[in-house]
DNA sequence: CATTTCACCTGGTGGC
DNA sequence: TGCCACCAGGTGAAAT
């Protein structure tokens, strides 16, 4: 489900609710899928640190956080909550500010990942594999039936920043589009969804990039020409824009990190509209598979 | 090395 | 109703 617009919009209504909100501890599921770090490594490291920012880069979610607080652990232990309410120098006195991040959560929701600001009386999900109890009072909860998400804390005293893995698809300019593809010899649909090459388009959003710029997904990216790439590149900056203003695409089950549902779908001129006549000329949409996904198009509009 | 295929998971849907 | 095959927003390891 979550590609860039629906991570971007994750992680925009994770960032206006918990931006400041000081981490008081986690809970991990004992299943060691969905974990890069360890559960215990990551409850600890997670523990009385300060949400300074999240923020979206490629499918990634990115938690900046302060330095642990120990005074409001030490307050929560020996004194109990008072001490730490009354002291106004802890939880969230101070302005966040993301360039002092000390370390990093980074939430990749694979295919079936949710993370939901919820109250805690709220009953949590099936498949609930992560809850974050906040000082507000709120929780963050991570869900995952598949389980194909993965958590990662990183301490950035000794690991670097987490770096998306290609280039940012709103960001990258005309001419590096065209040169990233070009020297390339696999079909283009597979190309856009390779990661360590662009960062952020999945399967929907390839298939309506295509779409909108006129080209076959099954086309080999060296027989692609670079005015072909600028109308590619333009069409697939349209797409993705449109989609984060409508909150992206609710196909079955995704929702934002209050519950609600996207609206793009309704958008969707041929993912899963197998069949369905083309909204511009009326041909049926074809489905085939390239790079082993479901690929959508339509075989007038597109050459 | 670049490219392709497959395993990893659970759940929903549609055919028989 | 039950059983089964097939499909699903992603990725990285293994095979080619």
């Amino acid at each position: 489900m979550p590609e860039l617009p629906e991570v971007e919009t994750i992680a925009r209504g994770v960032n206006k609710s918990l931006r400041g909100d000081r981490i008081v501890e986690g809970w991990f599921s004992s299943y060691p899928q969905p974990f890069k770090t360890p559960p215990s490594k990551q409850a600890s490291g997670l523990a009385n640190r300060t949400i300074l920012a999240v923020h979206r880069t490629g499918k990634h979610i990115v938690f900046e956080l302060g330095v642990p607080d120990r005074s409001t652990a030490h307050a929560d232990s020996e004194s109990g909550r008072d001490a730490g309410n009354a002291d106004p120098g802890s939880s969230r006195a101070a302005p966040p500010d993301a360039h002092s991040s000390d370390a990093q959560w980074i939430v990749h929701l694979g295919m079936t990942g949710r993370l939901l600001v919820a109250k805690p009386e709220c009953v949590p999900a099936p498949h609930t594999h992560a809850r974050l109890t906040l000082a507000s009072g709120l929780e963050l909860r991570f869900v995952d039936p598949r389980r194909f998400g993965r958590l990662e804390f990183r301490n950035l005293a000794r690991h670097a920043a987490f770096q998306r893995p290609g280039a940012e698809p709103l960001e990258i300019g005309a001419k590096q589009f065209a040169a990233l593809f070009r020297e390339r010899h696999l079909p283009i649909k597979a190309a856009l969804l390779n990661q360590s090459l662009l960062s952020g388009v999945g399967n929907i959003y390839a298939d309506e990039s295509l779409f909108h710029a006129g080209i076959r997904p099954r086309r080999r990216t060296d027989r692609i020409s670079v005015s072909e790439y600028t109308r590619l590149r333009q069409a697939m900056r349209q797409v993705l824009r449109h989609a984060i203003r409508l909150g992206g695409s609710s196909v079955s089950d995704y929702v934002d990190a209050d519950g609600e549902r996207g609206f793009f779908q309704v958008e969707h001129c041929v993912y899963q509209r197998t069949g369905e006549p083309c909204r511009c000329c009326q041909t049926p949409i074809r489905r085939v598979l390239v790079a082993g996904r479901g690929t959508h198009y339509c075989p007038n509009c597109q050459r």
